[in-house]
DNA sequence: CAACTAAATGGACTACAGTCCGTTTCGTGA
DNA sequence: TCACGAAACGGACTGTAGTCCATTTAGTTG
């Protein structure tokens, strides 16, 4: 029922939906039993006894495969974004919930960091091909553009996205500690939103 | 890569030495000719007429490689920095310096992108392990320090750094350009630095 | 110059991501 | 119920990064 709703053209055959379920339980239970970087896709299409085309077929690649594993956990926040309270949802003065953003994508991103990585960085520019990354560059260049009307706000949005990439967070995590790099990439965007007052330049 | 070339205690020999330049060579004249990206390591080492070990040896991995072939132009920019005219050499203010820092790094850069991407991204986190990144990410921090006293310099030098990445250039370049590259992240730079006046917060 | 040792060598080997394609299965329409 | 085309399947196959180790070679010492 559901998926009719979603009206998708071509529906998803039952055996079809039925081995990316079995993929992405056995993904989830190899990821969290050996962790991330320990898990071959080999070993994946094995556990949910599946064909290697299979697994690749539905996926595309590792990233797609974590991707749809992140699928729900992403949603969610992007949930709260468009319509939870603020300072994250609607409501807020934008530099507020710039800092805020980042806060919560960093939340997400700690929890999830290997994942997040495989995400990013198994196939070149998975990150910024994922549907994803649009919609948190969107979020940001639409805040920034309030707070800097005069800025390039794209540009910048896309700037500051750089230092929450899973593959920066992950080297500088043991050298600053999370909570260092959450004040600094704060402080970045706090800076480049003209701290919440000084409007464009 | 520092290290290999600084006097280390064992010296270097004869036959080591030649082989390490006919890895270079070939290297060069491969990533020239058929573009970096097509180029396996297998064929540079045929093309060096060398075996597989040697090669893996002597660079580490394949970022080790992209590296080792860039140390000569990485080079010549650090010395700009450390004792050229300014305003990217010692004697502009800091805020001016870091704008000219950021300029002459996307030239080099620009330059030699799929080469410092390789360099980068070769290897899981290979960027923040090559000497390089240290000496930026040193230079960079310094001049925040002196702009914003008060900020976590270190971390904000990272965090400026990451959208000068090559992965994230590559990605970017084609929706944006390379001009609203440069002028982004220069904006980044300018407003983290305080504009060059306002001191810490 | 010969013996000796530590360093260097090279290519077979492993592990893994991703592709290809002959075979099987699903869903549909008669 | 059956027949049939489209979609999905699975596992053999390819290409590549990186490892391992038996063999060779450079440099040193007497």
């Amino acid at each position: 029922m559901l998926e009719i709703l979603r009206g998708r053209p071509p529906r998803e055959r039952a055996d079809a939906a039925r081995n990316r379920e079995k993929v992405l339980a056995a993904a989830a239970r190899l990821f969290r039993d050996r962790g991330v970087d320990n898990v071959s896709m080999d070993a994946v299409a094995a556990e949910a006894g599946v064909g290697k085309g299979t697994l690749f077929r539905r996926f595309g690649d590792r990233s797609g495969l974590a991707a749809a594993l992140l699928d729900e956990r992403e949603r969610e926040l992007q949930e709260r974004i468009l319509s939870g309270p603020p300072p994250l949802g609607p409501g807020a003065p934008p530099a507020e919930r710039l800092a805020a953003f980042v806060d919560a994508y960093l939340d997400y991103l700690f929890d999830h960091l290997d994942l997040v990585r495989v995400s990013e960085t198994a196939a070149p520019g998975a990150r910024y091909r994922i549907g994803a990354y649009r919609f948190w560059h969107r979020h940001v260049a639409i805040l920034l553009a309030l707070a800097r009307p005069a800025a390039d706000a794209d540009c910048l949005a896309h700037a500051l996205l750089a230092p929450l990439g899973a593959e920066h967070v992950v080297a500088l995590r043991g050298e600053l500690g999370d909570e260092r790099i959450r004040e600094g990439v704060r402080e970045l965007a706090l800076s480049v939103a003209g701290r919440g007052r000084e409007g464009a330049g």
